[in-house]
DNA sequence: GACTAATTTATAATAGTTCTAGATTAATGG
DNA sequence: CCATTAATCTAGAACTATTATAAATTAGTC
């Protein structure tokens, strides 16, 4: 689970030095389930932050990811979302608003390669679900938590 | 099943005009698997319609996508990602060349949301498998062909 | 073949991100 | 503490993918 503290431990072992404005930006990160993409994370440091620019948050941000700390994706096409919770989880983006959501814990059954012939090694995979939150009129339709996907009735 | 003469059938019923320069983006697109961005199919266009402009490949794959004809991906943060083949299918992207391949027929098990209260209504998702492509050196590990990922042991 | 609205082209504009050079500062050791 | 120095920060330019604009061209129709 990321937090600054441990952000910061990770920081000094690696040898790196420990700025109020990095500082600001782990913060930022700590407990964020936004997705929030840089340009967020500059307007909600910039804030506590003055005058910090905006390469020192891409700076920032970049080495968290070198170091395995945040994950990014790429949910939209105009920008890149960062996320400080690194462990296995799925998302559902909302088409109407981009607003991501995460789904943890319950159970996702099974996602696997077809046996036999595939040139290639997995590492790790990602599910993405597109549709509509609440917010934007998901909560008039039927079926909600209950919705299901079959890998022969959606696009995958 | 894309195909030039069916993008160009789809084009006269929405009464849009067909012209060399839509034909040459069809015929790009028919049968590709290769994900291209529109940088790639601008070159590849731009051999045999010398003079296309880039505005005419982005307004044409913009009317592709919006007719259902292609789907958009992002897999990378810098360009979108472009798929005549619109059937359900997931795909493996390498994390060293970049390109994506298609994982198609199989079994992919099931996905599914957790059942009960999730505030979201799906309509389609869509897998990504990480890893290393043959040429990028997945051949040189074990378990080609037999990956399985599990929710509780990958990134997702 | 002429008409007209749609399309194309070249180019400018935009947005997100990266690069650069000079000013500033965290960490270290006296 | 203070001095040293390499790392970091800032402002702004540069860059890349994409979108918008306006004038020239052309597909489709009569």
């Amino acid at each position: 689970m990321f937090t600054a503290e441990h952000a910061i431990r990770r920081y000094r072992e690696t040898r790196r030095k420990i700025t109020p404005q990095r500082i600001a930006v782990f913060r930022a990160l700590e407990g964020n389930t936004s997705h929030p993409s840089a340009e967020d994370l500059f307007e909600s440091v910039a804030r506590s932050v003055p005058g910090i620019s905006r390469a020192t948050v891409y700076n920032t941000l970049e080495t968290l990811r070198e170091l395995g700390e945040v994950r990014e994706y790429h949910f939209q096409a105009d920008f890149r979302q960062f996320d400080p919770n690194t462990a296995p989880h799925h998302h559902c983006l909302c088409t109407d608003c981009g607003r991501v959501h995460d789904v943890h814990g319950g159970d996702f059954g099974t996602v696997r390669l077809p046996a036999g012939r595939l040139p290639f090694r997995a590492d790790s995979f990602s599910v993405t679900f597109y549709g509509h939150c609440d917010r934007c009129g998901g909560a008039k339709s039927s079926r909600r938590g209950r919705v299901a996907a079959h890998s022969h009735s959606s696009h995958m």
